[in-house]
DNA sequence: TTACAATAAGCAGATAGATGCGTCTAAATA
DNA sequence: TATTTAGACGCATCTATCTGCTTATTGTAA
């Protein structure tokens, strides 16, 4: 639903929401799948319904810069018999876009404009 | 259903086949869902309906010693979007084991006989 | 020959993540 | 305020592999 500039959907905010609390419990990485359980049930399922939602939600997070991620050798996924995850953590960035977003500000500044850095002339 | 000692079920020879079919091909590397789909198809799912059968008789050839397998780095697998492939081999072991089979003679000798090693006292 | 035991096959579902497509909503514009 | 439209969402399905449980079949022993 077309996003506001500069603000975050209400999915995205608590994957951020997670990501850091799950961070001050010393876990400061995270992958799609546990935290699709973790948002379904502690938002009701409200937030969340879909697994596809929940991944395109982390890809935009991590184009905006909020979030990086790193994949998981087999080395550690193949003999516990399971497929590897793809590893996100919230970044500075993201860290301090949340800061703002509990404060009731807007998440990002706006660094790009849409219509930048094509046509100065 | 109890396994003749020293013979081969018709998956495992089917599986075997196509990993030397493919090999002769210049493929001599070959992962689980691919190779049930040519299963599949080439034998019209007489002898594969589940993918489970298929992972189970791929993890006995490869203990048997007629398959060894290596995972696939996410550095592969990642940027094509799709999770990392267990890939396996035919080893010479298997070769052989198939040959004789062709030739309609039991596919491997009994190097352990199930009372051996124990109790020679 | 029959009964038993071993075990492969089938079914269902878990784990982990990605994409195509139609819909619907909310933001921007007129 | 009304209209347009970007783009997020949900659904379905695909890519891959693995495991638990039940059922069916087969080889072997009695």
């Amino acid at each position: 639903m077309r996003r506001k500039p500069g603000h975050l959907l209400p999915l995205e905010i608590a994957i951020c929401d997670a990501a850091s609390v799950l961070a001050q419990r010393g876990t400061d990485e995270f992958h799609g799948y546990a935290i699709a359980k973790v948002i379904k049930q502690a938002s009701a399922a409200r937030l969340l319904t879909a697994y596809g939602t929940l991944y395109r939600a982390l890809g935009r997070l991590e184009v905006m810069g909020l979030l990086e991620s790193r994949w998981e050798g087999a080395a550690e996924a193949a003999p516990r018999g399971r497929p590897a995850r793809r590893l996100y953590r919230l970044t500075t960035t993201g860290d301090q876009a949340l800061a703002r977003v509990r404060r009731g500000e807007r998440a990002l500044e706006l660094a790009e404009r849409p219509d930048d850095g094509l046509a100065p002339a």
